[in-house]
Parts: structure tokens; C-alpha cells; sequence
DNA sequence: TTAAAATATTCATGTATTCGAATACATTGT
DNA sequence: ACAATGTATTCGAATACATGAATATTTTAA
């Protein structure tokens, strides 16, 4: 039973950094961090089509990582817990790490320009 | 260019919590992190079957999130960069945070059982 | 050199995800 | 009531992913 909500809790966790694991989201999640936007907005900013937009929204309010709030004719989106964007923040971190570890390999490679 | 570079980085991001997207992957980066582990023992520690932990492997592997060295006929894993830890701590954390809120939500409506 | 142990790969298949296109829904102002 | 604006949903097609089964590869020890 404990191993059961061990992997119960393994699951969550996947579905959660599942949502994390598509560009436009991190956008959106970016941009929704700094402020509350309409979905206009988000679409303006991210160039995207709003349908796309509306979809992703859609995603990420189903796992209550967003939440909204009618302004008018518009739909404010807010972060549900702005923790998550620590976890952006991390992952990226981790992501410039393993760029720059690349790149100081590559290095010496250029470098010589030789195989 | 620039806008180029951003969306670059946005997906390679997006790929990197793909791996974490996965709850077998995360037990296995869990124990690895712990320490260098032999894939006999990943498949013992996990009760999964031999070839699926292989191929989760392989997807580290192919993503630089781990290393391996042979030892004997054992190929041991280690982290590539223990960075990764944290970005796993932090969305159990997220995850968790969630769940206590919903938790907290749900306890009114069920001390009173009424709909 | 062969057997055994440990690990990796390939293939087939079912399932999930993403996206565009079209359309529906909701709110406000007239 | 209607038009306009902003947003959401549905559907189909393409693609990606996870898994089991079978098989291959590598290393050690005999």
C-alpha cells in the first residue's frame, strides 16, 4: 500500500512536469508570472494562434496550474501557485548548464578544427 | 534572430521536463541520485521489467541526464548533473502544494457530507 | 571457445499529444 | 435583439510516446 502511493505520487508528479514539457506552455507560463493576462494579450505575445492558445489554457487550467477570472469580455489567467514558476526557472538553469558543458567540450574542437 | 533563439531554448526546455514527464524516469533519477547505480538494481528497486528500464535509460542517455560506466558486465548510472535533483524536488513540491490545497478544499465538504 | 550474466536494441502496437480548421459560446454596447 | 469582440470547444490528421516480446550485444569466467 505504501509502494501503491509511492507510484500514485510518481504519477502526479509526471503529469504535472508533463505540462511543463511543451514550449508554448513555458511561454505562457512565462508571461502569465509576471502578471495577469488576458488571453489577447497571450496570443499577441506569443504570436500564436488563439485557438492554440485557448487549447494550452485549457491544459493547464484542467491540472489547476492556472486560474481565471472574467474582466468584462475578457478572461484574466493567473498562476495558481507561482512555485511553479521556480520549477521553470530550475529546469532552465539545468537546461543553460548542460548547453554551456556542451559548448566548453565543443571547444577545443573548433578550436583545432580538426576531427 | 533573437525571437529565433528564444523559441529555441523554450524547446529545449520543453524536452528536458519531457524526461521528467515520465514516472518510471523519475524513480529511476530519484535512485540514481542517491547514488551510481547498476540497471540490475534499477530493475530490482523498481520491479519493472529489465527491457523497459533500458529504454527509459537510453532516453537519459540520449538526453545527457546520465552517464554510465561499465563495471564488469555491470553498467553503472550516475547523474550527469546533479541539478536535475532540484527540478524534481521542486515539482514534488509544487505537487504537493497542490495536493494539500485540494485537500483543504475537500475536507469542509466531506466533515459536513452533504452536497 | 563457450556459457552465463547483465544490458541494449528492434519491432509492432496501442495510446496520447499537438495542431489547424471550423464553429460555438459569452459579454458588452447599441 | 443584434453585432462585435474575446474566448472556448470539437474534430480529424499527423506525429510522438510507452510498452511488451523477442533478440542481440558485451563482458567475464571457466
Amino acid at each position: 500500500m505504501e509502494r501503491e502511493r509511492e507510484e500514485q505520487l510518481y504519477r502526479l508528479q509526471a503529469e504535472l512536469c508533463q505540462v511543463l514539457a511543451e514550449p508554448t506552455r513555458l511561454k505562457l507560463l512565462s508571461l502569465i508570472g509576471e502578471r495577469p493576462r488576458p488571453v489577447k494579450e497571450l496570443v499577441e505575445a506569443t504570436g500564436e494562434r488563439q485557438a492554440k492558445i485557448s487549447q494550452h489554457l485549457a491544459i493547464m487550467r484542467q491540472r489547476n496550474i492556472v486560474r481565471t477570472d472574467r474582466v468584462g469580455t475578457e478572461v484574466h489567467y493567473s498562476l495558481t501557485d507561482p512555485g511553479i514558476l521556480e520549477a521553470c526557472r530550475i529546469t532552465r538553469e539545468v537546461l543553460l548548464q548542460q548547453l554551456t558543458q556542451q559548448a566548453s567540450l565543443a571547444a577545443p574542437l573548433i578550436a583545432t578544427e580538426r576531427v
